[in-house]
Parts: C-alpha cells; sequence; structure tokens
DNA sequence: AAAAAAC
C-alpha cells in the first residue's frame, strides 16, 4: 500500500466490506490476507461497480489487478449459473494484457478472488499447445484473460464468441493501444457489443494514448492516484555513468558490492539478453534470460526459477518490463537505458511493491544521455549521475577487441565458451594470472577480475553533473511543452556531457 | 531503433 498517496480522510479506515462485495469474493480476499483497500481500489471499485467505464493510472505495485478483478467478478456474480452448458456460459468479461506471463499472472489472480464464486475462468495466450485452451473455453468461462493473437486464433477456430461480453479490460492499457499491438486490438474490439463496459488501467498514460483512448470509451471516469507517469517513491533511483564497454564491469561490480540476489537486469535487445545473461554465468553468477526470442518453455522456466530463487540475475528484455509481480524484489538495474521513457517506470515498478522499498539502478552511457532526459522529463524529477569505481581491465585483455564496433567476441573464443553451465565458474579455474601474453580475446575475456586476481590499477569515471542550465531546460520542456524549441539545447548539452563526463 | 503478440 502507498502510504504518500492515500486519499481517505483521517479515521475513516476503509475496508473492502464497505464495497458491499459478494460474501464469497469477500472470503477469498480475506484469505489472501487483505483487509485495506490502495488508493486506486478504493477509487476504482465503486465506479466499476455502477458500470462506468473507467481509465485508472496508478503507480506500480499498487493493486489495479484487484482493482478491475473485484468489480467484474461482483458484476458478474448474479448471472453465474452452475449449468455446462457453453451456451450459459458466454464470456462475459474480457482481460487483455500485453504478454503472456502477465496474461498469466493476471489470471491467476482472478482465480484467485473467484474460489468461493461459481464463475470460471480461463486463460488463453500463445507459445503453448491450443489444445487445452480449447477445451477450457468449451467447457464454458465468464472471464477469458488473454493476449491478442491467441485470441484471435480462437476466434478464426471459432473456439471462442465474443458477442455477450460486456466487460473489456485492457491491462497495461497504453500498451495494449500502443501502434505494434493496435491493429489486434481493433480487430478485437470490433467483435464485442458495442454497448459494453471498457476498463482501461496502466501507470502510464502519455497525452496521445489518452486521447486514443477516449475513442474507446464512453463517458469515462478518469481516475489518477497520485501524478500520472510518476514512479514509486519507495523506489531509491540511482543513475550510475558507465560507458558502453564498462558496463559488464559495472555489473558484476554493482551485483558484488550491494549483495544482490534477487536481481532483474533489464537489457534493450533479446540478443543482448542472452549474450549477458551467460556472460554472467561464466562470473559465477546463477544467470538467465528471459525474451521473446525464447521458447515459452523456456521463459516459464526462467520465470520460476528466478521467483524460486534457483537463479539470483533475470536477464530481461521488455517482457518483464510491465505488470510481473514478484515478491520482495529488492533491486532492480537497467543495464541499458529504454528508448521509451514510460518503460523506465514500468521496469522499475518490478521492485518497490505492495508498499516495499527497492532499489533502480541504471547504467548511463553518453549515447543514452538523450534517452535518460526524456525519462527525467517524463517523471519530473532530475537524476543525478553518480561515478561508479571500478576494477581495472587487463592492461591488454580488452573486453572490446579492435576492429569490433558492437564489443562482440571474436567467433572463435565464442567457440571457447560453451553456452550451458557445465563450465565452472571462472574464479575457481583461475586462468586468469598475467603469466603469460596477454591476447585481445584473451583468457580474461571480459576483461573481469575478482576472487585472488586484485586489480592493477584503477580509473575513475567522472561522473556528469546536471548543470543548473539543464535542469532548468528540463523544466522549461515540461511546462511549456515545447519539444522542439529544446531539443537543440538538449543535443548541445549532450555534446558536453561526452567531452567532459565519460573521457578515459 | 526495439520489443511484444498466432501458427
Amino acid at each position: 500500500m502507498n502510504q504518500a498517496t492515500t486519499t481517505a480522510p483521517e479515521g475513516a479506515q476503509p475496508d473492502f466490506s464497505t464495497f458491499g462485495l459478494d460474501a464469497a469474493i469477500l472470503r477469498a480476499i480475506v484469505e489472501q490476507g487483505y483487509t485495506t483497500p490502495t488508493p486506486i481500489q478504493q477509487q476504482a471499485i465503486p465506479i466499476a461497480l455502477q458500470g462506468r467505464d473507467l481509465m485508472g493510472a496508478a503507480q506500480t505495485g499498487t493493486g489495479k489487478t484487484a482493482g478491475f478483478s473485484l468489480p467484474i467478478l461482483q458484476r458478474l456474480v448474479p448471472t453465474q449459473s452452475a449449468s455446462v452448458s457453453p451456451a450459459r456460459h458466454p464470456v462475459r468479461a474480457l482481460i487483455l494484457a500485453p504478454t503472456r506471463e502477465l496474461a498469466d499472472q493476471v489470471a491467476d489472480n482472478v482465480a484467485t478472488y473467484a474460489k468461493h464464486t461459481q464463475l470460471r475462468s480461463a486463460v488463453v495466450f500463445g507459445g503453448v499447445d491450443i489444445r487445452p485452451q480449447i477445451e477450457a473455453l468449451r467447457a464454458g468461462v465468464e472471464i477469458v484473460i488473454a493476449t491478442p493473437g491467441r485470441l484471435l486464433d480462437h476466434v478464426q477456430q471459432k473456439s471462442i464468441n465474443l458477442s455477450q461480453v460486456q466487460i473489456l479490460v485492457l491491462d497495461e492499457a497504453d500498451r495494449m493501444l500502443d501502434m505494434g499491438f493496435l491493429p489486434d486490438l481493433q480487430r478485437i474490439v470490433n467483435l464485442l457489443p458495442q454497448s459494453r463496459q471498457t476498463l482501461l488501467f496502466s501507470a502510464t498514460f502519455s497525452d496521445d494514448i489518452k486521447k486514443l483512448a477516449r475513442s474507446f470509451l464512453r463517458d469515462p471516469a478518469t481516475i489518477e492516484v497520485a501524478r500520472r507517469n510518476s514512479t514509486n517513491e519507495n523506489v531509491t533511483q540511482t543513475v550510475y555513468a558507465v560507458a558502453e564497454p564498462d558496463k559488464h564491469r559495472a555489473l558484476v561490480q554493482v551485483l558484488r558490492e550491494r549483495e544482490l540476489k534477487q536481481v532483474i537486469v533489464f537489457v534493450n535487445k533479446k540478443l543482448g539478453a542472452g549474450r549477458l545473461s551467460r556472460l554472467l554465468e561464466r562470473d559465477g553468477i546463477p544467470a538467465t534470460a528471459i525474451h521473446g526470442d525464447r521458447s515459452q518453455a523456456e521463459r516459464t522456466k526462467a520465470l520460476e526459477d528466478f521467483k524460486a530463487g534457483t537463479i539470483e540475475v533475470l536477464v530481461a528484455t521488455d517482457v518483464a518490463a510491465r505488470g510481473l509481480d514478484i515478491s520482495a524484489l529488492p533491486a532492480v538495474i537497467n543495464f541499458d537505458i529504454p528508448y521509451n521513457a514510460e518503460d523506465y517506470v514500468h521496469r522499475i515498478g518490478r521492485t518497490g511493491r505492495a508498499g516495499a522499498t527497492g532499489d533502480a539502478i541504471s547504467f548511463c552511457s553518453p549515447e543514452e544521455e538523450r534517452s535518460m532526459a526524456d525519462i527525467e522529463k517524463l517523471i519530473k524529477s532530475p537524476l543525478k549521475r553518480e561515478a561508479l569505481r571500478l576494477p581495472a581491465r587487463e592492461r591488454f585483455g580488452d573486453e572490446r577487441p579492435a576492429g569490433r564496433a558492437d564489443g562482440a567476441r571474436p567467433a572463435r573464443d565464442d567457440a571457447r565458451a560453451p553456452r550451458d553451465d557445465a563450465r565452472p565458474p571462472r574464479a575457481d579455474r583461475d586462468d586468469s594470472r598475467g603469466d603469460r601474453p596477454a591476447r585481445s580475446h584473451g583468457a580474461t575475456g571480459h576483461g573481469i577480475r575478482h576472487g585472488r586476481g586484485a586489480p592493477v590499477d584503477e580509473f575513475f569515471l567522472k561522473p556528469y553533473e546536471p548543470s543548473g542550465a539543464s535542469v532548468a531546460a528540463a523544466k522549461a520542456e515540461s511546462e511549456a511543452d515545447k519539444p522542439a524549441a529544446t531539443s537543440a539545447i538538449k543535443r548541445k548539452q549532450n555534446v558536453g556531457l561526452l567531452l567532459g563526463g565519460y573521457k578515459r
């Protein structure tokens, strides 16, 4: 619960029982140990119960899922029937989510809250056998949680009929309405009755998306708990100025220094995710990757192993940026600065959930200052660039061999580094002593020194101090909303940063 | 520019 954004009057002590929910639903809530609704729940539930359309913005980790699940169940309870005929079980509520893992998680939540009711739900997403999904739908369900592609597949196969849907929910609504999803979403919405209730939830809504969203809503209520696009204040944000080739070492350093045992490391690209997780394994750090090029089985296992604690570091693309609720996750690291400022808000929202505190650490290279500035503008708070003391690379064993601009190692070195984890951690093998000629792709590989391999020297990255001018410019830009006028200023400042902040 | 989402 986010105390700082609580809007309840003093002494009013809100309680779930005040919503007039069915006893069966209330019982499930109590069993979950919930007593006090969060601010978004307090505000959203009564409105949703009235059947009104709703656009709800609340910070990450403040219980949006229950905010729409509970009223859905309540609205459907009177129509529940014990009949198993699908004809008597038309789909009455449809919840769409942008990733399979999130759909799965939302479905778990819905099933939990519906446990003592007669209402049934099914989850439907791609990458897994479609047949069990068809069976579940045939048996009859009132609530379907889905990702768009597989849902349309079911529509084509006629294993689902959406003509009786009374309630549509878009979880992570701004993502569902973006260019990549919009065509599928439009197709789905066209299959639904015109007269229905539509609920939109997210932690972020850009002005453009808000406008677009209105075209899907009828006379909507708008709820903004705290400020739209704001980060959770329980999350401490740190930005380290780190040059691109130093990021791997910086990561190992931060993991060790802070003794982080559970952390999601976000990267921007799928290839980068696989590469980094393998490097970490070579460092003796239990890591795995989750991204869209992995099979669904691999994705599911990665997430499960991470949740179980078998894996300490989950290297993830933005497939894991939104919605995923990993209990007590202490920290998130942005190895890459996300291209979209909104994604930053969602990424760091994986930590500091349900009132807990969390750490968000970002590695910002000179090339990424533009993105970082966009983030600061979005969240309306400047973030100081901190210096990070790094152990030196091996004098000649540079992790970025000459001629390779992308930092990848030559193929033969790659061949020497098996993809699986059969190999013992590098620290134990100790083949990184300086008793032989250093090679550009040599035994030190990524250049990490640890264990007995003491650093030969250290260098110090001078932090970027946000100048008064840059802060003022960011403020002016966000207030006056004149991006064209200030982007030139921003560019100039970045040149300054490049020269002053990152020279080595 | 990238990621996500059906087969």
